[in-house]
RNA sequence: CGGGGUGUAGCGUAGCCCGGUAUCGCGCCUGCUUUGGGAGCAGGAGGUCGUAGGUUCGAAUCCUGCCACCCCGACCA
């Protein structure tokens, strides 16, 4: 018995640290700040790569791979991008080891100093661009839209499984075009991918927005993000969308002739999702009996569990549920057959409810005699007896509303934490509780700064598609056109 | 890098204040009974108490250094 994990209202740090770890997701490595992605993990990381690159390829873009090192000068060439990114970059300075004179071990031989630092790459801008001037001559080399598949370091001070760990696996976008116009439309459709992506694979319902300039990512004249909320009600920002202007360009020279004969920079965007990505799939439907996964990302749709006390009573159960795997397999559901029995099946259905399995069937003797079979819902953690004809109907109809019904509760959940909030006293209070709140902001970095100073919630972002509502800034009191996402972020 | 905490069997822990050769649970092994919500009983195996030193007749326990991990903060996807 026992094994409960820590309650999520308690502590849900402990409870999301022991939720990864029973459950086979991942583990932190002796390595600093760096995760091990475990293949229970890795398989749901699998599936949302795989939806992700499915929807960029279907919007034209190519995949391709870049050099994890980037050289330091490629680095600088960006002012801000640098300014950035300096503070958390690895640097490798040597190419060799040898053994130390005094026979104390390995050391870094000072001969082999590189001429140029190498960073590992944080983001891949600079490395791009800078191949991009080769690719790019004329217009009709444009648009040019590239997508990679890599892992990237950033040294940060603190970190946490998922959600921010020193390496991290991502995906990054990074397009050309020949006008703003079209950049700007890249960034929207890519933030709108991410959107959806989130909502209907993940089942997390996001915001869409802008960031404020101070939020922005470093060497971008625009950033776009989908913010979720997390069942602390603390935000997480789940994907962004780069705006990245002429800047790049005009670092790397990256130039082309239009039709006109007229040589003009090339505008640009950069997009990307990382493995965070696992850490808001966590977040945003778990509960205390474990992970709650939504049927699109489960590695394992359904699970079979046959109930026997003797071999014969196995293969009876086994014998009705061959065929209905075939079936089911045919219908596009992955299920697995548990027969095992080096587990008992309570054994079984606590397990496969922890892994966040989002169907269950039981099957017994009493079902082979009845022409029936017990089917449970995770995301309910309802059980019913059915008739064993037309199984493969109902479980598709049930893996949809499954589907459904962890979006519709996450949805519920985010509306009734989140508060519009007119004054600086009640969004001081309310800020501890938890959740977003909509309020008025003047629009200055000083505003956004002391809000953050005092109350630790920062602007996720200024939502897209938001009616101009006229109204005064809760800490300044100074006019407003409309209002903002504050919220404590992960 | 600051503040706090924890290191005892594969995992989780008691013992530490007040020193006397380590407790309990899970898991593991054997046997029987069990199997529709994490099985029961009986027996058994398993520990340099993070590490180095000090105090002491005697250290898991007291003292000092070091190491590792976790939490909180600065940084951030």
């Amino acid at each position: 018995m026992a094994k409960a994990i820590p309650s999520r209202s308690e502590n849900y740090s402990e409870w999301y640290n022991e939720l990864i770890k029973r459950t086979d997701l991942a583990e932190n490595s002796p390595v600093r700040g760096c995760m091990v992605i475990k293949p229970y993990g890795f398989s749901i990381w699998e599936k949302m790569q795989r939806a992700l690159d499915d929807m960029f390829k279907e919007t034209g873009h190519q995949n391709a791979y870049f050099p994890l090192f980037i050289p330091k000068s490629y680095l600088s060439k960006e002012a801000s991008h640098v300014a950035g990114f300096a503070k958390e970059c690895a640097v490798v300075t040597h190419y060799r080891l040898k053994n130390a004179e005094d026979g104390s071990g390995i050391i870094v031989d000072p001969e082999a100093k590189l001429e140029e630092e190498l960073i590992v790459r944080p983001t891949s801008e600079t490395v791009i661009w800078s191949t991009y001037k080769n690719w790019i001559q004329s217009y009709r080399d444009l648009p040019l839209l590239i997508n990679q598949w890599a892992n990237v370091v950033r040294w940060e001070m603190r970190t946490r499984i998922f959600l921010r760990t020193t390496e991290f696996l991502w995906q990054e976008g990074h397009t050309a075009h020949a006008t703003a116009d079209e950049a700007v439309a890249e960034t929207r459709q890519m933030l709108e991918t991410y959107a959806t992506f989130a909502e209907e694979w993940m089942a997390m319902p996001v915001i869409r927005g802008i960031k404020t300039a101070s939020e922005r990512f470093a060497g971008a004249d625009d950033t776009l993000c989908i913010e979720a909320m997390m069942q602390d009600g603390k935000a997480l920002q789940a994907g962004t969308s780069h705006f990245l202007g002429q800047n790049f360009a005009k670092a790397f020279d990256v130039q082309f002739l239009t039709k006109q004969n007229q040589l003009e920079y090339v505008w640009g965007t950069s997009w990307g999702a990382s493995t965070r990505l696992m850490g808001a799939l966590i977040m945003a439907h778990s509960d205390d009996e474990g992970l709650v996964l939504p049927p699109k990302l489960a590695p394992i749709q359904v699970v079979i569990i046959p109930i026997f006390r003797s071999e014969e009573q196995l293969a009876q159960v086994t014998a009705k549920v061959k065929p209905l795997m075939q079936e089911l397999r045919k219908a596009g559901i992955s299920v697995k057959y548990d027969d095992s029995d080096a587990n008992k099946p309570g054994w079984k259905f606590a397990e496969y409810e922890l892994r966040g399995i989002p169907v269950r069937l039981a099957m017994g003797g009493r079902d082979v005699e009845n022409g029936t079979v017990e089917i449970a819902r995770r995301d309910l953690k309802t059980k019913e007896t059915v008739p064993f004809d037309g199984l493969t109907e109902r479980i598709q109809q049930l893996l949809l509303d499954i589907q459904a019904n962890i979006y519709q509760k996450a949805l519920v959940f985010r509306e009734a934490n989140t508060f519009r909030v007119d004054s600086y006293d009640e969004f001081k209070v309310k800020i501890e509780q938890g959740g977003f709140l909509m309020a008025h902001w003047d629009g200055t970095p000083e505003t956004e700064e002391a809000i953050k100073e005092e109350t630790k919630a920062t602007i996720r972002c200024i939502p897209l598609n938001q009616e101009p509502e006229a109204g005064i800034c809760v800490y300044s009191g100074k006019p407003s056109t409309g209002r903002v996402v504050f919220a404590r972020a992960y």
